[in-house]
DNA sequence: GAGGCGAATGTGAGCGTTCACATTTTTTGT
DNA sequence: ACAAAAAATGTGAACGCTCACATTCGCCTC
């Protein structure tokens, strides 16, 4: 800081002043501000060894010395404090915006215990659904005057999961949404999380565990039902992969709806959400020569595209021949080939819930209902009709 | 922390030893445990006005107290340093894993004055490459020890960009991703960034910032050489929005390509990225009854996927009456209704190579070269044939 | 066993902010 | 005009950590 930066112009402005009061304030403005000048450059020499950043940014001090007040008012000022006089307010505000001030959060983290960060870990984030979650949470969390730190984890296993929700709290992050698979690890992210509250997204946490969920079964049910209620009777389905509660639950469901129908389930087949896999497991539904069925059911938007285009592929028509229903409503499904009947649900919701719902828990408020639970519908494009025999 | 926390059992543990500097160090053991435990109240005492932490964590302060040494010698075993001997290091790995004591980082960046974030800024994140990337910076940073913070601009506004910029600086990142229009903002970016080294995603950036570029034009140049190959004279052209420079550069690159082949480019119009207006742009170009065209080349595939759909809804066959080809590569794209001829860049290695660069400036290294170039390939499928007449 | 050396450990201060309280100034009531 | 109340501003300490330097310890050499 070099003296010029003073605010020296300030002090000697309005010379013209009259009461003994500006009189006397006048008197002391250059001894007050030559003092903080001299602290500046004593504490400014005491961090001479400190790794030198290119620009250091302006601190409070620095702004406090610029206009000749106290730290502590510049602090009030950049709280928003009403316990500031308008004229000293006015003061501080322009030598902030002289000298762009902004304030360290680190350092007010760690002054209050509290920061504006919010984590979230995630799967599959590519894809529509968990990007459309993640960004509903940012935008949700910054709306609320929060920042968002992300962690993609690839394979979701125990050590990726706690290296992510470790790094996390040591930043101290205020709340954190975890929306990759919870069932059975609830201990583990509880011990992880020491203290920081946290909500899950999607089923089999214990009921205390603030929570949004899809009813997956609903919508399956919905989907499932549709198809029965074209007349198909021998309905196949391809499954999400093993170790998704969301797979299971919407497989479940599938084959839940088709006995209460007193319908057989049909074949079955894996994908693992990729529209490659869902492709292959098509091929796989066909090619198994014993396996009849009209419909087929798949657990998501991207396999089913990949199914649409095993069938094309193997000269069946859609919904002519066979009919087929997707679960998710991408954006793109209604214009697949044919436009895709599938089970919509609204990503955003789940997102600005689960936001919702960390912040009441960040607040301590009362945190009734802790699960928030997203009903799907369906939407019936023309990937569907009677089946033709 | 009370008395019991105290680790007493390592204290009369071995009573059994003989030298006499082991029965000194036996004799001070409790005295010196006291002190700490002593001095630990005398601090509590003075904190006890501050909001309580539901559990407040274990500070290097608690740990030193609790295996009898200076929070100096824990920070030197938390941060690995050499300097501790190896019985010590031991007992205070041993407290650290008792108290389950973590680093609160927000301390450790006010002190280092620098810090393990980085921070990006993007939009479109629905969308697969946008979100590729930022799974990827995320992965690649993780790899150097960094979270990352993420922030999603919904209209790329400049007050947007200025907010998101501004709360990543205060939260201290070491560096940023600008993964948003750069083009005739370097000047603000610079500023608002005061200092923290920033790479930019895209073109239109002076030669000084490090950036990392999709040759658009290469891409689509041989997008459009592929149709002119195959026989085509008449192309037409589904555009992104106004306002991306990759629109503009992808259509510069489209007519170029025609001229110099001595052809006149094709009608044109203009999408927003989005399926649904890859559909209505071309229903747009099959009604204007004026134009005539063989082929239609598309600014990204999920506009062509919109293409496709409008055209069969049409009637028209692809590629028998009319070709078209798509940019990006999608996973999906090859399970498209014909699978999409596109051109194929990877997004991974723009997230990987960002950060790479981000790092070489965030250590100052030599900050050569500070442009890297992707150059795209085409990926020949079944959305393109020789024009039918 | 004194001297010297390197390894191990400890001390003090400071990072930029906030909190609680202290002090000063201004306003109000009589 | 004066005390009392209210408003405005200032002070000191603490948050949890790291840095530079100081001190202590154990060991080797002569």
């Amino acid at each position: 800081m070099s003296l010029m930066e003073l605010n020296w112009g300030a002090v000697w402005k309005g010379h013209k002043t009259r009461t003994t009061q500006q009189r006397k304030e006048q008197l002391w403005a250059p001894t007050i501000l030559f003092w903080r000048y001299f602290k500046a450059c004593v504490a400014s020499r005491t961090m001479k060894h400190r790794p030198q950043h290119s620009v250091r940014n302006a601190t409070l001090d620095d702004v406090a010395a610029r206009c000749g007040v106290s730290y502590q008012t510049v602090s009030r000022v950049a709280n928003g404090s009403p316990l500031v006089a308008d004229k000293t307010r006015a003061r501080v505000l322009e030598a902030i915006s002289e000298l762009n001030y902004r304030p360290n959060l680190a350092a007010r983290r760690l002054a209050t215990q509290r920061s504006n960060l919010i984590g979230m870990v995630g799967t599959k984030v590519t894809y529509y659904g968990p990007s459309q979650v993640m960004i509903s949470v940012e935008e949700s969390a910054k709306r609320r005057g929060h920042n968002l730190m992300f962690a993609a984890l690839e394979r979701s296993s125990d050590s990726e999961l706690s290296a992510a929700i470790d790094s996390f709290c040591e930043h101290q992050v205020a709340g954190l949404v975890i929306a990759v698979r919870a069932k059975g690890r609830i201990d583990l992210i509880r011990k992880l999380c020491r203290g920081v509250p946290f909500v899950t997204l999607g089923a089999g946490v214990p009921p205390d565990v603030p929570t949004v969920v899809v009813d997956e079964k609903h919508g399956v049910r919905l989907a499932t039902q549709h198809l029965i209620d074209l007349g198909h009777k021998q309905i196949a389905y391809i499954a999400g992969p093993r170790g998704w509660l969301a797979s299971r639950d919407r497989r479940q469901a599938w084959t839940q709806t088709m006995r209460s129908a007193g319908l057989e389930p049909g074949p079955c087949e894996e994908g693992d959400w990729s529209a490659e896999s869902g492709y292959e497991a098509a091929i796989r539904l066909l090619d198994s020569s014993s396996s009849r069925f009209t419909a087929i059911m798949v657990a998501n938007d991207h396999m089913a595209l990949g199914a649409l285009r095993a069938l094309h592929a193997k000269g069946l028509h859609v919904p002519g021949q066979l009919s087929v229903v997707g679960f998710d409503d991408l954006p793109e499904s209604q214009f697949f080939q044919p436009p895709l009947t599938t089970v919509h649900h609204d990503f955003a919701w789940q997102g600005e819930r689960c936001v919702e719902m960390l912040f009441r828990a960040i607040n301590r408020e009362a945190a009734e209902p802790t699960r928030q639970v997203q009903r799907p519908g369906l939407v019936i494009r023309e990937s569907t009709a009677t089946p033709s025999f």
